[in-house]
DNA sequence: ATGGTCGGGCTCCGA
């Protein structure tokens, strides 16, 4: 069971990227984030071509994340709970393939300080509360996305360059381990604990052809999908397509139970 | 070196 998770930067300017990708790469669910757009503008017909099934959680413009799985979809959350006012489309969460999964896209929280840093911690909060009820499931449970955090001066290609950034702020990490130590697994860390495993490049400055690279898409494990865990990976590829994602896909492959 | 490049959707915002 391979799942994947890759922020897109837009799924309708990815739409022959997501095809390419689904076809070569064959995760048998895909966690997308950033769509950028409403749910009907998803384009479901040639992902559902593939095989897949689709559950969206979409918005105009900003944000938007989705659950594409070739096994049934049952029982979708859409939206991180905790704040009845949070308007913005960032989670969604369901199961399939005997797995509870969720697409996450944590805010960036730039600039900081400021109330998009304070909206990140308070985001990040809610998340550690909501993942305490999913581990007390004690299901196999996948937490795939772009977290918007290096946990650690490894996962980032430069300290001195991102001092400033809200993805590496004390605070940021803090709250990243707080739900590390709940007992959640970082899968590709613990699978290639040496290597510089970036999973994004900033579009400008040649930063992908100097790998000066972010690893800010993470995939965290229950112990229940740790137990299965066969191998971690990034998958470099689709970041070298002409007119990519600034992001490109993470993966882990689960035995089966 | 405080710029640079994208995508969305309209003249600038978010990343």
């Amino acid at each position: 069971m391979k799942v994947a998770t890759w922020n897109v930067n837009s799924v309708r300017a990815r739409a022959p990227h997501l095809v390419r990708w689904l076809k070569e790469a064959a995760p048998d669910i895909a966690l997308l984030q950033e769509l950028k757009c409403v749910d009907a503008d998803f384009p479901a017909m040639e992902v559902e071509t593939l095989g897949y099934n689709i559950a969206v959680h979409g918005q105009k413009t900003y944000n938007g994340v989705a659950i594409l799985s070739k096994r049934p979809i049952e029982d979708v959350l859409r939206g991180l709970p905790g704040d009845e006012t949070d308007e913005q489309s960032r989670y969604i969460e369901a199961t399939t393939g005997g797995l509870r999964v969720a697409s996450i896209y944590l805010p960036n929280g730039n600039p900081q300080p400021g109330p998009k840093f304070e909206y990140k911690l308070g985001w990040m909060g809610r998340l550690a509360r909501h993942a305490t009820s999913l581990l007390a499931e004690e299901m196999p449970t996948v937490l795939g996305g772009d977290y918007n955090v290096c946990p650690t001066s490894d996962d980032v290609w430069d300290e001195k360059a991102m001092a400033g950034d809200a993805l590496v702020q004390p605070q940021s990490r803090a709250a990243w381990r707080t739900i590390l130590n709940q007992g959640w697994t970082d899968a590709l860390r613990l699978r290639h604990p040496q290597a510089r495993l970036y999973t994004y490049w900033d579009y400008f400055r040649d930063r992908f052809t100097h790998d000066h690279g972010l690893r800010i898409d993470h995939l965290l494990l229950s112990p229940q999908a740790a137990d299965r865990l066969d191998e971690a990976g990034v998958d470099r590829t689709p970041r070298g397509w002409e007119k990519p994602s600034d992001h490109t896909p993470a993966y882990v492959v689960l035995r089966e139970p």
